[in-house]
DNA sequence: CAGGCTCTTCACAATTTCTTCACGAGCCAT
DNA sequence: ATGGCTCGTGAAGAAATTGTGAAGAGCCTG
């Protein structure tokens, strides 16, 4: 079970590929670089990315004839990365099924923030007439609802979503980036510490004693589980 | 386990054809394309599909006599695809029966997720029949009757839909986006914030202190509720 | 075509939630 | 045991969300 999301980095500039692939890599994700329209349709046969993000500015096969090939296969979702401005470009990109769209040149920081957006948006939203049951805890999406031991909890959204995410799979340990990415509605970038808090106030709302933690266990030095 | 929804695509561009074809076959329809009037028209005569995708842009008849040729047959949804912005084109086909809108360039994930909110509408239209009683309000659909403790409420319809669509399901927290397409029998793009209007009207009327509302309840980041 | 309703939008205030910061406590390998 | 990181936490500031009155557009009726 790959808990990393796979991204595809089809860019055949040596130097942006790398500054994205640290990007990506320092965001938490697992990255692989295609240099090419060939390569990349090969990386995808391989193993389906997550996420692809494509230049269209490929030297040997265009970029639209690559998403047009992916698209044959699979819904993944698509960033295309493009230098032109030309708007019709971005026109059929979208008409192909591209997911976003960013023009050069770029910042790191946005891309990452756009897969992160895309991601979010394309993944299967959790199915709201599921009910999540981790022992004496039950989260009702549906209602909002939330309750230990019968006990309502009165959780934020967030704080919802974070255990929610945890509860879902107990015993999994989830890295702080994980954790953010699982929370929906950040549109920047926010520093790890943040989950810190959000477990603060999550263990102070459900933990008899938030001082010896029960639900919410630490994983010392990686992030947080949900006791199995 | 339901057979699958039949859906018929009237699209003369291949490429978007293909693509459109792909997306929803995809999300679990049978597609059927059509890419062009005549086409279209005997397509649905052989076997009425469930919902028809229908480009207004077509070269030979136009997207609009298909529509009213369409219409004196059946009932069936269908779901404009238009390039143009012209407001009026969009006017008119609603009027001629349209149940929703999608301008080009579209992205085919939003047009699937149209298809699936025009499907979930039409296929289980809430009977009028039913008066809903939640609690101390009673909603009596037939006559437009609303009361409270006795006390008869002076409701506009969307106010109404609204609190029929509340309290239908008490507890179930609905978002925005969910209480504008239960009010709205066509979809208008509108702003969100348009239900927060109603319901600060709504909470006039029915609640004896609005500033506490007993019965419709804010779910802070997500919607509203009506109390369980 | 004026008047009355409705619905939507806007602007701003009120409220709630989220992120950051700073510092002490805790954990762990050496 | 002892540094060096990592984590817990309260508080403060930022940011997002909601409440609300008022304005204006749209629609029907008379």
């Amino acid at each position: 079970m790959p808990s990393l999301k796979q991204i595809l980095v089809v860019e055949d500039e040596r130097k942006i590929a790398q500054i994205v692939r640290d990007y990506l890599e320092r965001a938490g994700y697992r990255v692989t670089v295609a240099s090419s329209g060939p390569e990349a349709l090969a990386a995808a046969r391989a193993r389906l990315p997550d996420l692809i993000v494509l230049d269209l500015g490929l030297p040997e096969m265009d970029g639209l004839d690559v998403t047009r090939t992916l698209r044959k296969q699979s819904s993944v979702p698509i960033i295309m990365l493009t230098a032109r401005v030309d708007e019709s470009d971005k026109l059929i990109g979208l008409e192909l099924g591209a997911d976003d769209y960013v023009t050069k040149p770029f910042s790191p920081k946005e891309l990452v923030a756009r897969v992160r957006t895309v991601l979010r948006r394309t993944e299967a939203p959790p199915d709201p007439n599921t009910v999540i049951r981790a022992g004496e805890i039950i989260l009702d999406r549906l209602r909002m609802r939330a309750t230990v031991q019968e006990r309502p909890l009165d959780l934020t959204p967030t704080e919802f979503e974070l255990l929610a995410t945890l509860a879902r799979q107990p015993g999994r340990v989830f890295t702080r980036s994980q954790l953010l990415d699982s929370i929906r509605g950040v549109p920047v970038e926010s520093f790890d510490r943040a989950i810190d808090a959000h477990i603060k106030n999550l263990r102070r709302k459900l933990e008899p004693d938030p001082r010896d933690p029960r639900f919410i266990l630490t994983v010392h030095g990686i992030g947080y589980k949900f006791a199995e």
